[in-house]
DNA sequence: ATTTGTGAACAGTTTCACAGCG
DNA sequence: CGCTGTGAAACTGTTCACAAAT
């Protein structure tokens, strides 16, 4: 069997293979299937399965549910409710709140966080905003572990230090910014300008 | 010198290389410097612009004006303006309308699709907003090379074969899912789940 | 004394090739 | 016979080590 140390990139590709599982039409799906529709060759879809070690589709094909609940089951996702908060509630911030965006998946945002009290007190959402001064207090209260920062670049280093100092793991970064962070601390970040400069070539 | 190819990892951290520069207080940097904002190791910084074939730095650090510019035109950005479109307008796609999001990029935003022709009509913006039905004729006509794909998961690979059918050569994918994508159109997934997921350790 | 530029060494990832299962 | 599981081979990306420049 496999090593135990699973890739970023393995990861990755085995998140978005779970999605497409879940709109795939049929019960059997093989590897040349997912080669199809994704661009990956089929035989770095049948190591990745291999490293996750799974092998539960031995000369015929996969089936749907049984390597859905696989993947899931070795990435460790699905499992027990994780708690988010936003930072940054103009812009994008503002448009995550009273979405069902994380509706089916194991993430509830418990909080929102801006400097500006006036826009906590304006906007409407279905989890309490909070002036940015009570970070440290509610991320430990409502045992959050997880930020979407969505702030102006300026703010983005100064909000990252309160986030963790106040104990979060892991930060989904929407700004064009590199944050500084300690070794234990995800970072992924999710700058709409730096993909495009990305595609642009 | 380096080969003309610049791997992807490499041009993903240049364009992060270029945000710090931006904010950067000091004319001088290093590669210690930058490693120490960044985490990436010192010598895959030298590496990188080496890679770029950038050399104008020999044994006492970089000058950041000429360092940014070197690495804009190595990357070939900042040039010539930029046609993009958002493609759905309800949830994070109408955060993007009015939005200051892509000021001081080469990016402009000439439109926004929806396939409800009532949002198309409601909502307000600095640019022009059609039904789905249009894209392929606005696209062409405007020019378009680059889109910003916000759409329901249910819609995202029909809407995606639109975008590639009216000629679009790059894809910036908020949604969950695996795009179906000719080889020569460029797709980043910056889906706000699959990014928890991967912070998800 | 620092700090880069550079290729070689090393580590990580993908592809290949094929045995073996159903 | 089509398809997976598996390790080896090929390839890509990162780190090291040090000569050269100031």
């Amino acid at each position: 069997m496999a090593t135990v140390v699973i890739p970023e990139v393995t990861r990755k590709r085995m998140l978005l293979l779970l999605n497409l599982l879940g709109v795939w039409p049929k019960d059997k799906i093989t590897s040349v299937d997912i080669s199809e529709q994704t661009g990956w060759k089929d035989s770095l879809i049948r190591h990745d399965l291999w490293l996750l070690g799974y092998n539960g589709g031995v000369s015929n094909g996969y089936q749907k549910d049984e390597l859905r609940n696989a993947i899931a089951l070795a990435l460790g996702i699905e499992t027990e409710p994780k708690n988010c908060c936003i930072v940054g509630l103009s812009r994008l911030g503002a448009a995550l709140l009273d979405e069902g965006m994380l509706e089916g998946t194991c993430f509830t945002i418990k909080a929102g966080f801006d400097s500006n009290v006036n826009r906590v007190e304006i906007l409407r959402s279905t989890f309490p905003l909070y002036p940015a001064t009570e970070m440290n207090y509610v991320i430990k209260r409502e045992n959050i572990r997880f930020a979407v920062l969505t702030v102006a670049d300026k703010d983005a280093q100064h909000m990252t230090d309160r986030l963790v100092s106040a104990g979060i793991t892991g930060i989904v970064n929407m700004t064009r910014c590199v944050l500084k962070v300690p070794a234990e601390v995800k970072v992924e970040n999710l700058s709409v300008v730096n993909a495009l400069n990305m595609i642009n070539k």
